[in-house]
DNA sequence: TTATTTTTGACATAAATTGTCAACTAGTTT
DNA sequence: AAACTAGTTGACAATTTATGTCAAAAATAA
């Protein structure tokens, strides 16, 4: 199970960059791309389209890992995490009805 | 498909108890509660702790409801809405498998 | 050792959340 | 109509959380 941290820091060397030869390219400080890749910080919604397009990852799998990872560390810690990732699918299912017409 | 501003406006309504008088028992403002019953604020942790008490529903239940629709309502107008969570609860299997030794 | 890269932590700035308050609306009673 | 009651609204303040900046320390490489 990788971080975003991880699948950053694999990519990046990947292709031999410096950490602030990548944060220039994100316009960020090397802290805190030093930050993200070892999960201390998370990246922004901007910070990860401008990762998927320099390592020309699927954006929507980066976004899928980065959502899914803030989701799971915000109630990791709930015993009742398991079900309320179901209810919130349920509710999800209900909130994008109602929005295509029947409400 | 019940939101938790319904729930408490339904229990509310069910004992009697004005906004205030519910507002008074939950120590906050009743321009709050009344918000929060319309879904236009959301409760913080401590207030459905507080509320469960005060209608003897299962904390569980309630906390369930509240961290699931926190959680839809972050998420709801991602197209990738659904993958999101699929892969969040594995993440969740992930970080407590963690937590219990196996790191 | 010197130079380079990465990590760390203190602090600043900005954004989001939550709370306070007074005015307003709508309905009821006198 | 005026006064009263319940609920709603919006402007603003206070608090909390997220994000950014910077310099110095630690680690690594030359």
């Amino acid at each position: 199970m990788q971080t975003i941290g991880q699948i950053i820091r694999t990519n990046r060397e990947k292709q031999g960059l410096l950490l602030r030869q990548l944060a220039a390219q994100l316009d960020m400080d090397t802290a805190i791309l030093s930050k993200i890749e070892r999960s201390e910080r998370k990246p922004t919604r901007e910070q990860i389209f401008k990762l998927a397009d320099i390592f020309k990852l699927d954006k929507d799998e980066l976004l899928i890992q980065y959502l899914s990872e803030k989701i799971a560390y915000e109630i990791a810690d709930e015993e009742v995490a398991a079900r309320t990732l179901k209810v919130a699918e349920q509710k999800v299912r209900y909130l994008k009805s109602s929005k295509h017409g029947k409400v």
